[in-house]
DNA sequence: TGCAAAAATGTGTTCGAACACACAATAAAA
DNA sequence: TTTTATTGTGTGTTCGAACACATTTTTGCA
């Protein structure tokens, strides 16, 4: 069990062979009598010969590149966090010859997100890890990845299609259930709730149906309590008196559930209007939500953490080009809950969660 | 700033010098004339030199130990996923000659602590991973890891000494906090408080006054609401009567914060005495609080995540002996919440946060 | 100026895997 | 039997850094 470590030229002395010959059993190349085949493997086997990958990466001593593919933070500042995350894996993983691109696109344009694809793909990078906002050109792009041999991962929404191997991302379902849950906990019994998506232009929003659904699903279980529950769909022109219209019309709604980062641009609207407290429940660490987490105006964030899933997506794609590390179907990142008591930490401190 | 990748002939050539001079000044080994050392310190500067850490390590070919000590998980279970961290570190880092070996002790028991650390003492290991439970044959033992240099790194509790490099864990003071927050958010703002300590044999607890104090500050600071604090320390042997005892003088407790991870001890006492409902904020993923909590007599946990605390203790301490990476001074763990709703996770899932 | 000691510099080998290439052994075709 | 193919096998070089050792240059001192 003590697992020494074997060389090929220990493994070579041991059958009786040359170092080549067990190198091309290794390998499967061929050229190898059935003896020695035989022989070899089965030493092979036994020892359980694990190549050292140090050397193995010295000899190939080749640089791989990785393009990653994301809304630009400057349009949508939800991703901003991205950048830290590919930072992290450049420093981490530059040593080994890992080079690590980003490319941006629009995140209310599918033409610019198809670009984006375009551009990657004719760069012809060993592999790519995009956020496939939108489906339709998603699953065209894989495609064209797939053909020329270059290996996807997908983070942040998952996109239904077998061409995929590997997904990051949250069950956002189940993210739906806490932010219902902490709403149930929070509130107590009593009055309705309202389910609020804010500023979807984005087509293919499905992901936040997802939401809602675990959402409703949570209260449909729940046996001693049955709010009603409202679904109210924002759109940026007509925000205020939306809001207003629908609290003037729902008197009892006290609690609302965002389902996207954009809880800070309907605080100010519900503080200027109600008087009386309504617990809010929304996504992501933005420094505005932040702001309003720590006044009191929103009670809890669900955080997506968007820079851990480029991290573990980059780290995954890296360690499988460089140590042919298998990868995973789907790496699901834990649901973090945050108040405003443990939303302090700077960046640097929550990088691993 | 492309950065091309320079070898150390490169620089020789560079300079005009040969790769061992090159290597002379790289590890400042001496025996180089003033010229030349100028001459290849302005290029290596200027290049940025960064040595190729594939070939430093084959090279080296060295097989580093790394011992860490902690609690007998069978002795308490909240130890437990250590071992899943230590066999995560185990498996990303064998192929880099990282060895590791657990040493287990006594949490009771001072000397039996002192023994673990004795014998990791007597193997002599390249670095130590300690939980230090016991200040006094702590500090004595890191002196003794250090004047053999022997790198130690700490988790779980802070030990204050200036001998240590290194702590990964949580901020308990913060982590009070945010318990305080939790029954705030919960219980509305009515009735009054319950810290309890359970099981605090361990002598030293100085981590579980750091919890109380957070927690007390917490309300210290809030102006519209001011409960009673009280503090009830539980020996294992009157557990049940005490608890009684406490609830029945104080009937206006709606909330109770459980500093340890034996909040599952507590739980049935509580259900059979009293009929009203009572938020409890507790600590710890082990089995029987997740029980509680999906049953609803728990509302929330704290999780500390020994097992990613193992983990980054013992990637900075391999990723030092390895790649000569800085080791931080600390580094802080998110304090996770946690609910019925995203305590579903498996163990692997959860393993990054 | 000579000549040993000291200082500076250059050369060559090693780590383990990958792979090119040379050579040997056998089989097939002439 | 000789000549080509075909297959099997071994040798040697490479990746980049580390370090031992050989060689050259400089210095100190008679």
């Amino acid at each position: 069990m003590m697992s020494k470590k074997y060389t090929i030229s220990d493994i070579a002395k041991l059958v009786g062979v040359s170092k080549g010959t067990v190198d091309r059993v290794i390998h499967n190349r061929g050229k190898v009598s059935k003896d020695a085949l035989e022989k070899v493997s089965k030493i092979l086997e036994e020892i359980n010969y694990q190549p050292n990958l140090i050397a193995r990466n010295l000899k190939k001593n080749k640089t791989y590149r990785i393009c990653v593919i994301f809304p630009d933070p400057k349009i949508d500042n939800y991703w901003s966090t991205c950048i830290e995350g590919v930072q992290a894996v450049v420093s981490e993983l530059k040593a080994f010859g890992i080079q690590i691109e980003s490319y941006l696109f629009d995140p209310k344009n599918a033409f610019s997100y198809g670009q984006a694809n375009q551009s990657v793909l004719n760069t012809a990078p060993d592999a790519v890890l995009i956020a496939p906002l939108f489906k339709k050109q998603s699953v065209k792009a894989i495609e064209a990845y797939n053909s020329k041999g270059i290996i996807v991962a997908t983070f942040n929404n998952r996109i239904k299609s077998n061409a995929i191997p590997c997904f990051i991302g949250q069950n956002l379902h189940q993210s739906g259930r806490v932010g219902a849950k902490l709403l149930h906990q929070t509130i107590g019994q009593k009055g309705d709730l309202a389910i609020i998506h804010v500023d979807e232009k984005y087509k293919q929003a499905l992901y936040i149906q997802e939401k809602e659904k675990g959402f409703r699903a949570y209260f449909e279980e729940l046996a001693e309590y049955k709010p009603k529950l409202m679904t109210l769909k924002l759109k940026r022109s007509h925000f205020e008196d939306q809001i207003i219209d629908f609290l003037q019309l729902h008197t009892n709604v006290t609690g609302i559930f965002v389902t996207t980062s954009k809880a800070y641009d309907i605080i100010p609207i519900i503080k200027k209007f109600s008087p009386r407290k309504i617990v809010v429940v929304g996504y992501d660490l933005v420094p505005e939500n932040i702001g309003y987490l720590k006044e009191g105006a929103i009670d809890f964030l669900i955080h997506q953490n968007p820079k851990q899933q480029v991290y573990l997506g980059l780290k995954t794609l890296a360690e499988h080009l460089l140590f042919d590390h298998k990868i995973k179907e789907q790496i699901l990142l834990p649901i973090d809950i945050i108040n405003a008591e443990n939303v302090l930490m700077t960046p640097t401190e929550r990088q691993f969660s």
